[in-house]
DNA sequence: GCGACAG
DNA sequence: ATCTTGTCGC
């Protein structure tokens, strides 16, 4: 698929200034709630459950959503790989990836326009029409409510979510540790970020956790990225985990990133 | 000057 | 992100 909007395609030639004040022009034109068409209750992590919500639904002669996952991998030279992952009721039905060169080093708060590139060539490899991606990385936490999952969706008018393993800002309403399974702690704004002090800009959710070990699983920090609210962002990650801290999604992205890597590696 | 910061 | 063996625990 291609940009939808071209003008929010993120250059890495700007200045800081320009990159931040695109930001802010991405932050409007995005949709930090509910408006998609898919039913995310036909939103799966693996084949059985898939079946089960087919039967259930009533509603087998059509697929149930496409969901792609995003991931990254970085090859010694300056070029970065992105790897995508489509999965529809549960099972994989296409995988696409792209290289590019990454322009930037990393600089907290400006990571798409670093990753962004990679990331939209693999979307214009990508044949099947996605319902919803999910982006290794925050959305709506953000300083500028812009972060990757928010710049690439928005671009691509395409429902996105942020699933970041660190919080880039903003403040946990409560304590994140000893979350249990399928549990979930708001992150609110506070001064770091240009949203009200005190909206809801995303979530720590347990996706996965041992029963009662002395080990422990931080919580995935999970936001809007486009045309997702902060709550179901977290419940269609949730409905996307199939017993690993990460949405099979992004999981099956990371694998495949790391085997372009090594595939690659010229 | 100090602190803080996705991948 | 990336460099990497063993190791703890279910």
């Amino acid at each position: 698929m291609e940009p939808v909007h071209p003008e929010f395609v993120p250059d890495a030639d700007l200045d800081r200034d320009e990159m931040e004040a695109l930001q802010c022009d991405i932050a409007d034109a995005a949709v930090f709630e509910d408006d998609f068409e898919f039913d995310p209750e036909r939103v799966c992590a693996d084949r059985e459950t898939g079946q089960r919500a087919l039967v259930e639904t009533d509603s087998s002669s059509d697929g149930g959503p496409v969901v792609v996952g995003v991931d990254q991998a970085f090859l010694d030279d300056d070029r970065a790989v992105s790897a995508l992952v489509a999965l529809q009721d549960g099972e994989v039905i296409e995988r696409a990836h792209a290289v590019a060169p990454t322009e930037i080093p990393y600089i907290p708060g400006l990571l798409s326009f670093r990753e962004g590139g990679a990331i939209l060539a693999g979307f214009r490899e990508l044949s099947v029409e996605p319902d919803l991606a999910f982006f290794d990385g925050s959305g709506r936490i953000h300083f500028r409510e812009a972060g990757l999952a928010t710049h690439v969706g928005v671009t691509l008018d395409l429902p996105s979510i942020g699933v970041a393993k660190n919080l880039l800002c903003g403040r946990p309403v409560a304590s994140t540790d000893g979350l249990s399974e399928g549990e979930r702690v708001g992150i609110e704004a506070n001064e770091d970020v240009t949203a009200a002090d005190g909206t809801v800009i995303g979530h720590a959710v347990q996706s996965r956790q041992y029963d009662s070990p002395n080990r422990y699983i931080n919580p995935l920090i999970v936001s809007p990225g486009h045309r997702v609210g902060a709550e179901t962002a977290g419940d269609l990650v949730l409905a996307c985990s199939a017993g690993y801290k990460l949405p099979e999604p992004t999981r099956l992205a990371d694998q495949y990133a790391d085997d372009l890597k090594g595939e690659i590696a010229d």
